[in-house]
RNA sequence: CGGGGUGUAGCUCAGCUUGGUAGAGCGCUUGGUUCGGGACCAAGAGGUCGCAGGUUCAAAUCCUGUCACCCCGACCA
């Protein structure tokens, strides 16, 4: 058992930060709420925003940049959208320092308009396609930026709520309010599909109540998945815009029917809380759990050895498995600290790594273990007579013993697409036990109470009627989900009759 | 912003009640023995006890102030 670790059932929280630690993805800073992200962390990231940014480019958007610092009055210009996040907004209000009575201080005169710096950018990308937007030739636009943000948040947990973090941001504008609709809805089942099928986590899709929407948004669509605890968690948003900010901003164009006529934008965004995601959908009490598609290495070889001369014997079998594994490419090794890597994917820039640091091999087995690689392969003595390799896996904790022979890159890939798998229908598995179905209110709170998870329930949303169910339980609808049954039923809250269904659950 | 708590080695903490040479475990360094699931032995490095005042011959310890952080609420991708 990890002893750096608390076991999910004692304490939850902890364990989460504890994984966090083991796995060395991120660390505080002395900057409140402001995390770092170390490599091992970094490089997940670098596997998330890989293969999103081929799913937003296969679609047809390119990437672009906007500046950090926005003017304050840019937010105020939509109602909604300022009153969302004019809460949590850093404010620049000085360009240099000056030495003061206590030392360094802001100098110089305030600056004429206060800068803010973007919690989102809606605001300053509506300025700027205001100027690049003349004609309906000009539409669609379809941009995506990879950036940080800053939200000011009260109280912040590593990966799931920081005070910055890193995303990404899609806006669009269009010609028409379906075409604006089109993209929102793809652009959601582009997370949908990549949450399910990169980083194995099952969602349910559905559109937001007015209480829960984008501040700004005509609508808001989502992606919401289940953790290992019963709570729900929010991956993936996008906001079909209407007219607000075309409006607010002045994206206007001139049809072909000669209008001039304001576009239709949308937004939609996913950030690093999906590392957060990905360790409470998947990890266990031994560490963080990885699925293959997102792993930075796909195994991990632990040589076992005594003496220079078993070394040498061990060091040749593997060079030959990993050549094997590897299909024979012309791969660059890379050797730091002991440990030699080589690169498995070049695609994906995945590698296979050897560790003969000067350790023993139960402290290699722990430290790949709760680094959440796929498969450990281990290869003594006893191996090389034999021919054989071990596998052990790191989702199942299976432990296989495998003729070199057969240890080929398609094996290992095929090894790795059935990990992957095994690990969706895992956490599908126990997405499905958790989701329950409740009739009445009392039935609603007592799942809550006892069980967590999602909760099913005809209601119809009524800003007022969440709130007191929010006070009373904890719970908020996490969604209107897509998949809707087509009957009638009885409202939980109020006993009117609806056709709406709901997902009820206490989130992150 | 309300309620509670904590600041001592890189980390986790003991010591404070009753003032008297700055401690433990983990981690780190060096050497040796080890090595198929977190090794052992030996030697070492590492501290303005959060900060500022005060009391005292003497303060990590008592008093006052202050700052920071953590937890629970309100707010949230």
């Amino acid at each position: 058992m990890a002893k750096n670790i608390k076991p999910r059932a004692t304490d939850y929280s902890q364990w989460y930060l504890d994984v966090i630690k083991a796995a060395k993805l991120a660390d505080y800073t002395p900057v409140k709420g402001c995390m770092a992200i170390r490599p091992e962390g970094y490089a997940i990231w670098e596997a998330i925003q890989r293969q999103l940014d081929r799913r937003f480019k296969a679609t047809g958007h390119v990437n672009a940049y906007f500046p950090l610092l926005i003017p304050m009055s840019f937010l105020a210009k939509e109602a909604e959208h300022v009153e969302g996040f004019a809460m949590e907004c850093a404010v620049v209000t000085h360009s240099k320092l000056e030495k003061g009575p206590k030392g360094l201080q802001p100098g110089g005169e305030p600056l004429e308009e206060p800068l803010i710096i973007r919690p989102t950018s809606e605001t300053i990308i509506g300025h700027m396609y205001s100027e690049w937007v003349q004609s309906y030739r000009d539409l669609p636009i379809l941009i995506n930026q990879w950036c940080n943000v800053m939200r000011w948040e009260m109280r912040t947990r590593l990966f799931l709520r920081t005070a910055e973090f890193l995303w990404q941001e899609g806006h669009t504008a269009h010609e028409t309010a379906e075409e604006g609709r089109e993209e929102t809805l793809k652009m959601l089942d582009v997370y949908a599909d990549f949450a399910e099928n990169v980083l194995a986590i099952p969602v349910v899709k559905g559109e937001k109540t007015e209480s829960e929407k984008f501040p700004g948004a005509v609508v808001t669509y989502c992606i919401e998945a289940l953790m290992q605890d019963g709570k729900a968690l929010q991956c993936g948003t996008s906001h079909d815009l209407g007219q607000n900010f075309s409006k607010a901003f002045n994206i206007k164009f001139l049809g072909k029917d000669q209008q001039q006529k304001h576009a239709w934008t949308t937004s939609w965004g996913v950030s690093t809380r999906l590392i957060g995601a990905l360790i409470m959908a998947h990890s266990d009490d031994e560490g963080l759990v990885l699925p293959p598609r997102v792993a930075p290495d796909v195994a991990a070889i632990v040589p076992i050895y005594r003496g220079p001369e078993e070394e040498q014997k061990v060091r040749t079998f593997v060079e030959k498995l990993v050549g094997s594994l590897t299909g024979g490419r012309e791969t660059n090794r890379i050797s730091r600290h002991g440990l030699e890597s080589w690169q498995f994917d070049p695609a994906t820039e995945q590698r296979i790594v050897a560790d003969f640091r000067d350790s023993r091999p139960g402290e290699k087995h722990f430290h790949w273990e709760q680094r959440g690689v796929p498969f450990r392969i281990e290869v003594g003595p006893r191996d090389v007579d034999a021919g054989n390799i071990v596998l052990k896996g790191r989702i199942d904790g299976s432990k296989e013993i495998v003729p070199v022979a057969d240890a080929t890159e398609s094996w290992l890939r095929a090894k790795l697409e059935a990990a992957q798998t095994a690990l969706f229908q895992k956490a599908q598995k126990y997405r499905d036990e958790n989701t329950r179905m409740a009739d009445s209110y009392e039935q609603l709170k007592q799942i809550l109470k006892d069980k967590g998870g999602f909760v099913r329930c005809y209601f119809k949303p009524d800003r007022e009627n969440e709130k007191k169910i929010k006070d009373q339980t904890k719970a908020t609808v996490r969604c209107i989900p897509f998949e809707q049954p087509g009957t009638i039923g009885k409202d939980v809250f109020t006993g009117e009759e609806t056709m709406t269904q709901v997902l009820f659950a206490t989130a992150y």
